[in-house]
DNA sequence: TCATGGAGCTTTTTT
DNA sequence: AGCTCCATGA
């Protein structure tokens, strides 16, 4: 037993942790189960076999084995069976699977047979290029003939994406075997909840008024795709999460199946469908699945503990037949996104999915100091459930322990922060600074605090471009000349005119698609007398369609929307800035599927940042981000504030064990992000709406002085006060 | 169809 | 304290 920094009699444990202790039972015997079949380097065995896959090929042109440490060359050769890799933090996770890919293709595997999912396109395409760069330049090193297909080409071949945009393509590949119509739209978060909203109201309900209020749109679209993405019935989802709309379940359960009857009538794919439909062929469809699992035969799926039961579904069913090369990569250390239905246990179950898999661990990291990693290890001990693992590094020098300290307020938080950075300027960059938030409205009193002082920053996150109205409303009116049953984007056009309501809309919709999806009805008497705009609309979509660009499409659409957008949106000036950028993404795509369904699954990153001015302006800046969004990163000097308990752990996790894990996680990811120095914050206080937390995080509390070093500096009131200008 | 007042919510975010 | 969504009645 280590002594804690500070009294852990205070916090309270989860009390639902008998409840799911058969749960975690389970998950640990299939742990245990996998532990067994580790393969490391240490075995003779192992290393003989290494020797020999290396030895086979005098001829492979990279040099794996001087390359990669040990166990990173064991992933990257290991090329058949069930594989779980789990990669610790900075372990070179993206360099293994790079040189994987590179390796599969150098023994010859032909790369239309290799899969590779990741959770964003830039994940994918970061591995891609780099094991194309990878194998060019061992090629014009002059290594070796050009029997084999040029690299570069043969990279091409690798279907390679995320889940949803690999999913994507399998159903307009196949659309004439499964039976469906390829000119299908993609409904994101925002247009799913307007759709659902659409269908609710469309049919008449007899008792419109119980006690208690229906469930807003956003409530009932988070409930569908939980029960989806989670598996669980909505009653029983209901029940244990909304109690409160309990009386509400019968109706929404048939809205659940009206709104799905209601997207598959009118070819319209929500997130959720594009995968989960296409598991459903795969379970019901032998020809397809044949096909599919015909086709791919090596599998890499990254950051597996990410997915959630759709996802898992989909990768089991692919790699049903025992000759399917699948590897999973993972760190169970690091799944924080159970809040959108990533489900941890699929990590942890991977050993009782396939009995026969065996497992490799990345340990060995290259990000951070010896210091900051025996903290990192410290809180990692602290995870409950996990495989086992203890990051080292090689460095030579230890470091600077982790500190821990405690501002007056936010504010002096904020002013502390900035402090640090200023005294550290002489040695390092801005861009080599990070502050990273558990909630994102934490950052304001750190942005306020930079403006200040002068100190450059980029916040990560906010409204994406994508959903802004302006933009939105412009894609809606592309998406009706894509798939004119898009009765969405006909309701969102529609209703932007002033006398046409959502009566009106449905009734112009369905008279459109009624009548062969013409655009007649929009210039008949009925209607043109609703609106003077509807005639306007009309000829603009009748020249749009014969547009030869997707740009020049654009083009027509905005000399008709925007004088609608100057009569409801009193900043029409700025967001049609926004204009420019979409035109300038347009111009990448040649036609208008291509740019649709790109858009939906592949966003752009950057709010508005990408308009000219601060595209030159020079990118040596702090980054302010929540956790969530820092994953993956790395920078020398991380900040993490607000420690106190009841933001992180936020207080709405503290009841629930699994919850309240996560939140360690979180926590676990924040630490991990930072090479050299990290600093823990926590105000004396933190006090909203929800409530006043004065603790410091249990999760610093729990953790020996060995491995942190408390900062005691609490000044005195007088000392403070001293620090006010006399005026005051 | 639209304007308005009031209720309810307010952690994290990708596709 | 602010914002969004919704029901209400004109």
């Amino acid at each position: 037993m280590t002594t804690s920094i500070f009294d852990t009699q205070r916090y309270d444990y989860p009390q639902n942790f008998m409840e799911i202790k058969p749960k975690l039972t389970r998950l640990q015997q299939a742990i245990k189960k996998l532990e067994a079949n580790l393969i490391t380097t240490d075995h003779d065995r192992h290393k003989a076999l290494l020797e020999q896959r290396l030895s086979h090929g005098l001829g492979l042109k990279v040099d794996y084995a001087s390359e990669l440490n040990p166990d990173q060359l064991l992933a990257a050769t290991t090329i058949s069976g069930k594989v779980l890799v789990i990669a610790g933090a900075g372990s070179g996770k993206t360099k293994t699977l790079t040189y994987r890919t590179s390796y599969l293709l150098e023994n010859g595997v032909a790369p239309k047979s290799i899969l590779l999912l990741t959770f964003t396109r830039k994940a994918a395409n970061e591995i891609k290029s780099r094991a194309k760069a990878l194998l060019t330049s061992s090629l014009s090193n002059g290594a070796l003939s050009e029997d084999k297909l040029p690299a570069s080409t043969a990279l091409n071949d690798i279907t390679s994406g995320t889940f949803h945009s690999f999913c994507n393509r399998l159903l307009r590949q196949y659309s004439g075997l499964l039976g469906i119509n390829p000119r299908f739209t993609i409904l994101d978060t925002g247009d799913s909840e307007d759709a659902i909203d659409l269908v609710y109201k469309e049919k008449k309900h007899p008792t419109p008024t119980k006690n208690q209020a229906f469930p807003r749109k956003r409530t009932l679209q988070n409930i569908f795709s939980t029960s989806r993405n989670r598996r669980i019935p909505i009653r029983q989802l209901i029940e244990d999460s909304y109690p409160d709309i309990a009386v509400h379940i019968p109706i929404i359960e048939q809205l659940a199946i009206d709104f799905h009857e209601y997207k598959r009538a009118n070819h319209l794919y929500d997130f959720d469908d594009i995968i989960s439909q296409v598991v459903r062929h795969l379970k019901t469809n032998d020809t397809f699945r044949q096909l599919i699992q015909d086709q791919y035969r090596y599998i890499m799926v990254d950051e597996y503990q990410d997915t959630n039961i759709p996802q898992k579904q989909l990768i089991d069913l692919i790699c049903a037949p025992e000759s399917v090369s699948l590897m999973v990569v993972g760190d169970d250390n690091q799944s924080i996104y159970a809040f959108r239905g990533a489900n941890y246990e699929n990590i942890l179950l991977f050993g009782e999915t396939y009995p026969a898999a065996s497992l490799i661990k990345l340990e060995q990291n290259y990000r951070s100091t010896p210091a900051i990693l025996n903290y990192v290890n410290a809180l990692s001990a602290q995870i409950t459930l996990g495989y086992q693992k203890q990051l080292y590094s090689n460095a030579v020098i230890v470091g600077d322990k982790p500190t821990f300290s405690r501002a007056s307020d936010e504010p002096k938080e904020a002013k502390t922060i900035a402090d640090k950075i200023i005294e550290h300027k002489d040695d390092y960059d801005y861009n080599d600074f990070a502050v990273l938030c558990r909630t994102s409205f934490q950052s304001n009193y750190i942005q306020l605090e930079f403006m200040e002082r002068g100190i450059p920053f980029i916040v990560v996150g906010g409204i994406k471009f994508i959903e802004r109205r302006h933009i939105k409303d412009v894609l809606a009116f592309i998406k009706v000349l894509y798939n004119p049953n898009d009765t969405i984007a006909w309701h969102r056009i529609l209703t932007l005119f002033r006398g046409v309501g959502a009566v009106t809309a449905t009734r112009l919709t369905q008279a459109i698609n009624s009548d062969n999806n013409s655009l007649k009805p929009l210039i008949a008497p009925t209607f043109t007398k609703k609106s003077p705009q509807l005639e306007p609309l009309y000829h603009t979509l009748t020249k749009a369609a014969q547009a030869e660009s997707v740009e020049a499409v654009i083009e027509q659409v905005l000399s008709f929307y925007i004088p609608v957008l100057k009569l409801i949106e009193e900043n029409w000036r700025e967001r049609s800035e926004d204009f420019r950028v979409l035109k300038n993404l347009a111009t990448e795509y040649s036609s208008l599927d291509d740019f649709l369904e790109n858009l939906a699954l592949d966003p752009p990153n950057d709010s508005v940042a990408t308009t000219s001015q601060s595209d030159n302006a020079d990118k040596d800046k702090v980054t302010i981000s929540t956790i969530h969004s820092a994953k993956g990163l790395e920078w020398p000097v991380v900040f993490v504030n607000s420690l106190v308990d009841g933001i992180t752990p936020h207080h709405r996790s503290v009841d629930d064990f699994e919850a309240l894990e996560e939140e360690r996680k979180l926590f676990y990811v924040a630490c991990s992000r930072a090479k050299t120095k990290l600093y823990l914050m926590a105000p004396d206080y933190f006090a909203s709406y929800s409530g006043y937390f004065d603790k410091p995080s249990r999760f610093i509390a729990e953790l020996s002085p060995d491995e942190v070093e408390v900062k005691t500096s609490k000044k005195g009131l007088a000392a403070l006060a001293s620090e006010d200008p006399v005026w005051w």
